[in-house]
DNA sequence: ATCAATCATGTGCGCAGCGCACATATTGTC
DNA sequence: GACAATATGTGCGCTGCGCACATGATTGAT
């Protein structure tokens, strides 16, 4: 039974992911993992390349060359760190408004699949989404790797359980 | 409100197509499109080049190519078609054993993030999915396309309605 | 204070997955 | 029988990414 329950999470996931690839690569014209890129660097927290590399689960030069097309597009500043070995990653105005383009499109593409559930269905089913976040074990790490796509603006409190000792 | 749950799918259906494309990734070696290719054509109907390119949303060119790798994989075999200027896609004996790896794996990959729900919870999330997939105006081929990674073995009754009058 | 190990970034190279433009073979239509 | 429509295959190039390697900055051990 649990499995037919997986089988129907599974399409629904897969719409969903779909839906958001789609948007991103409207508004963005780049696809992979571009548009986490640009959501995480705008949190404005000036990460460095190996940062983003961690939350994005790529590779070091596939981080420095997806960080090279966003510069290249003008999206994206590389700025000195204190460790002078580093850089820090910050938007540029250009940058944040394409953010805040890509997380409006991201929620209208998911918004058509709940629009058919009654209020009180919609209810019950964040409720059961919050659960099933809340009960995940995760890092640091693995915690912004999931929420790499994450409206901020609308996710003040995020459900999913971060064991705060382990390293960024 | 809508949009906080919408923002809570997008994060659930992200961690299911990353679940799910890991999966793939392992069992076939190929990403992309190629493990909904392997599903579709594991239908046993001989779908041409043509279909399954619609299904899959590629290019008529992209579809040959992921079906010359299957091909050079030793997955799938092309046979004649009635129409002989179309071909017909069936798996071979190790493509069929692979996509059975491959749904089995999808299943186990999405079931971890149900099992912190009670028996009662998992049944109100089913039918909630179920809701928001029989809420959904398709057509047929769009249905194949959401479906397109879907277990047959546990999916009997598709919940996706389609308009039968649309052209396949 | 120096030097080796470590860390962070960047580069050359190649591969996988896919689309565009084009070529070829078969089918249906008049 | 001529011709548009259909279905497959090919040459070419682009995007996104990983591996192996090189370079400069920092830390730690002596």
């Amino acid at each position: 039974m649990i499995d037919r329950t997986a089988n129907l999470l599974g399409v629904v996931g897969l719409a969903v992911a779909d839906r958001i690839g789609e948007v991103a690569r409207e508004v963005l014209q780049h696809g992979g993992e571009t548009p986490a890129a640009l959501v995480v660097i705008g949190y404005g927290s000036g990460p460095s390349n190996d940062q983003l590399r961690r939350i994005l689960g790529l590779s070091h030069p596939g981080t420095v060359r997806l960080v090279d097309r966003l510069v290249a597009d003008g999206l994206v500043e590389r700025r000195r760190a204190r460790d002078r070995r580093a850089i820090a990653l910050y938007l540029s105005e250009r940058g944040a408004a394409l953010r805040e383009e890509l997380l409006t499109g991201r929620l209208a593409a998911i918004r058509p699949l709940l629009t058919p559930l009654t209020s009180a269905e919609q209810e019950a089913f964040a409720a059961l989404l919050h659960k099933m976040l809340s009960s995940m074990e995760t890092t640091v790490s693995e915690r912004r790797t999931l929420c790499r796509l994450c409206d901020n603006r609308i996710c003040a409190d995020c459900p999913i359980p971060a064991d705060e000792q382990a390293k960024t």
